[in-house]
DNA sequence: GAGTTTGAAACT
DNA sequence: CAGTTTCAAACTC
């Protein structure tokens, strides 16, 4: 749209000439002036393209880190895209938006349409996405940009200067804001309903890292540095790896976010702190992350929204990126450079810098110096990836095998399907779907296999597993690899969001955390006194509402724990094997004939309120109304050992066989609540749900849940699944 | 594997 | 708060 300006003359190189001697675009570069005053926007300035859903409460404040422009690409192809996103703090203010920017180096118009049909860019480009906002005055960028009509524009921009972010940083908002109205209705849907589910929370953290994928370029279950860190990268050709500044910051973030050797790949990722740009090969299955200050200096930066992030690059046999497009990604631009100013830390080789945008960390980056360089801080990632669809995109978690890649990576076929279905899936894409869905398929026949980790293995496709529709996230816990959801945000580099999406939902309903089910496995014995578990069940206390399924299916989360159906519930022809509704009688035929053969059930009302003592101490608050049942349909290997406590008017220790494991273990106490097992007793008690699927055992670290966690609702959310490498997700405060 | 059913969650 | 819609899992074919 914007027709390249040519570049004003003068300059210096910043760049590594000698990789990229013969570039056009190097050429260009060089030529540029890196500082300079800002200036005015103005057609041929970067183009930058928001989501005006994402952005309109956000406000954006976006640094560029300056880059060496050593590694340009080649003339014709885009040397990079960077994608930087930042992470804001929820209490980040409008100013204070953090927004992941992309930065795109350029060097020729033809890239883009290359990689994205017109089509879909018109679908993905909004045709009014008009403003382009230049956060820095003076930014060296080529900018290309898709119209509505597919075309692509390039604007080449020659900025010189520091930018200011902050100043800029308001008028990029207030253009941003004024995007809005040209979005088309997609757009405008989309952004609405992120907008309402995140603006609560600084939509900030969510804009910046959807901006990355909608959490599709990465997805942790587990540790992501861990994983990522363990991975080997293959990337050793990233076109930035040589033009970043080796600057160290020995931040503390930037360890904890070292995800990959720096010099390869590059992904962005960001936090509500910081961010790192992660590229993914698709061909070889590389991820690498730079720092922003790794990314060349000529770059256009741009938001992105949070949906819509989603890069293709074109590398070139020789390995580097040629290319880099935006299939279809709306784009924010951003591109705030604080020259001399810590607007970005910089992270040498593998090391990540992040950005922190919000608040007081504005503009600073987290606790690492500046590393700032004349010239346009921008960030550029440049990916060997093939041209295809299938270039993988880093995901979290542990990738099944078929993944070559170190970091998990979805295809961007995966990832472009992500998108496509957050643009409300008006658009199709096969090739991307069948990668997914290959994908997909992948990681669902590990699930089978038993891989995994304390995930749910959700397949959101719509809520972003952010909402309580996602199993992950109604467990608290972070979607995997292992996940099959789309546009995830429930992942590490989404954890502010996550946060805030949670309070939020925990303020709507604070029960919404709690296990569906109370299991009463919470005393603390059981899990080394871990105290992080969640209150005894509501959810269970509302009770199942079901009229067709006769509390006989899984559909009845009742059911599905393995509990009979309580007063709470609301069901219709209530014919629940583990304990119906009518008369409250809570032992099924089944228990009851359990109980009688061992003579058991006394005692089990007993320990029902041992039960309540122990709960009691865990602080849990237990339902009288409630039966739990903890059946487990699989044979009882072992006898199970009922602790006894001081409390119970009957203290022997009750050694209950689980012959009949299935419905046994339901007592039925009508004025008390049992169920709540002791941590020894439930240790030693497999449950299984009726069918066992998506029940399975609880890995607690090594440790295996009492009670399979099985579906969404009937998970303990209680107990962390896998506490150290999910975070919050687990442990987090409910 | 695709389509349908189901009921909780979310929305109005 | 009730009714409706949305969503993803469960289920069926």
């Amino acid at each position: 749209m914007d027709p390249p300006e040519s570049p004003p003359a003068g300059q210096p190189s910043l760049a590594d000439a000698s990789l990229y001697e013969d570039s056009p675009v190097f050429d260009f570069i060089n030529s540029l002036s890196p500082i300079g005053p800002p200036k005015p926007l103005g057609p041929a300035q970067n183009v930058q393209l928001f989501k005006s859903s994402d952005l309109a409460s956000l406000s954006s404040i976006f640094t560029s880190p300056q880059v060496n422009p050593q590694k340009e690409t080649k003339p014709g192809t885009r040397d990079g895209y960077a994608l930087l996103s930042q992470g804001l703090s929820p209490n980040c203010q409008r100013n204070q938006i953090g927004i992941s920017s992309c930065i795109e180096l350029s060097g020729s118009p033809t890239v883009a349409s290359e990689i994205c049909s017109p089509s879909e860019d018109a679908t993905i480009f909004p045709s009014k996405w008009p403003q382009s906002i230049q956060l820095g005055s003076e930014t060296l960028g080529v900018a290309e940009t898709q119209d509505t009509d597919g075309k692509a524009d390039h604007g080449a921009d020659v900025g010189q200067g520091k930018l200011s972010s902050s100043g800029y940083d308001q008028n990029g908002i207030d253009q941003m804001d004024s995007s809005t109205s040209g979005r088309n209705v997609q757009e405008n849907e989309l952004a609405k309903q992120y907008n309402d589910d995140l603006a609560a929370c600084s939509l900030n953290h969510l804009i910046s890292h959807s901006g990355t994928g909608n959490g599709v370029m990465s997805k942790s279950g587990l540790s992501l540095e861990a994983q990522q860190l363990s991975w080997n990268l293959k990337c050793d050709d990233v076109i930035f790896s040589k033009s970043l500044m080796p600057v160290d910051q020995g931040n503390s973030e930037a360890s904890r976010r070292k995800l990959l050797d720096g010099s390869t790949g590059c992904y962005i990722q960001s936090t509500a702190d910081n961010a790192h740009v992660q590229c993914a090969g698709a061909a070889e299955g590389v991820a690498t992350n730079h720092g922003p200050e790794m990314l060349p200096s000529v770059i256009r930066s741009q938001l992105v929204s949070n949906e819509h992030f989603f890069n293709t690059f074109k590398v070139p046999s020789d390995g580097m990126a040629l290319t880099e497009h935006q299939c279809g990604m709306p784009r924010r631009s951003l591109f705030n450079e604080k020259v001399g100013s810590s607007d970005m830390s910089v992270q040498s080789g593998s090391n990540l810098h992040h950005a922190n945008i919000c608040g007081d960390n504005y503009l600073k980056p987290v606790g690492s110096p500046v590393y700032a360089l004349s010239g346009i801080g921008l960030h550029l990632n440049a990916v060997a990836s093939n041209s295809s669809n299938n270039m993988p995109f880093t995901i979290n978690p542990p990738l099944p095998p078929e993944h070559n890649s170190p970091t998990t990576i979805v295809s961007c076929s995966e990832l472009y399907t992500r998108i496509h279905d957050d643009h409300s899936s008006q658009k199709t894409m096969p090739n991307a779907d069948e990668s997914f869905q290959e994908s997909h398929k992948k990681r669902r026949r590990k699930l089978k296999n038993g891989d995994g980790d304390s995930c749910r293995h959700c397949s959101c496709k719509k809520s972003k597993c952010l909402k309580l529709y996602c199993a992950c996230f109604a467990a608290k816990v972070y979607c995997s690899g292992y996940c099959s959801c789309q546009g995830c945000l429930n992942n590490h580099t989404h954890e502010e969001t996550v946060s805030c999406i949670r309070k939020r939902t925990e303020s709507r309903n604070p029960l919404a955390f709690a296990p569906t089910v109370t299991h009463g496995f919470d005393s603390g014995s059981d899990f080394g006194g871990d105290s992080n578990q969640t209150p005894a069940s509501a959810r269970h206390k509302r009770g199942c509402n079901c009229r067709k399924s006769s509390c006989l299916k899984k559909y009845c989360e009742c059911f599905q724990s393995g509990v009979g159906c309580s007063m709470s519930c609301r069901c219709e022809g209530c014919k629940n094997s583990f304990g119906k509704r009518e008369g409250m009688l809570l032992a099924t035929e089944k228990m009851e004939k359990g109980a009688k053969a061992k003579g058991t059930r006394l005692k089990e009302e007993k320990l029902g309120f041992e039960k309540q003592d122990v709960v009691g101490q865990s602080g849990d608050l237990l339902s009288t109304e409630n039966l739990y049942a903890t059946p487990s349909l699989e044979p009882c290997r072992s006898s199970i050992l009922l602790p006894s406590t001081s409390q119970s008017p009957m203290k022997a220790d009750v050694l209950l066989p689980l012959e009949t494991c299935a419905a046994e273990m339901i007592l039925e106490d009508g004025s008390s609540n049992i169920q709540e097992m002791s941590s020894s007793w439930v240790t030693s008690v497999k449950v299984v749900s009726p069918n066992k699927k998506r029940v399975s055992p609880l890995h607690i670290g090594t440790r295996l849940s009492p009670i399979g966690r099985s579906g969404r609702k009937l998970i303990l959310k209680s107990i962390p699944s896998f506490p150290s490498l999910t975070g919050d997700a687990d442990s987090e405060p409910h």
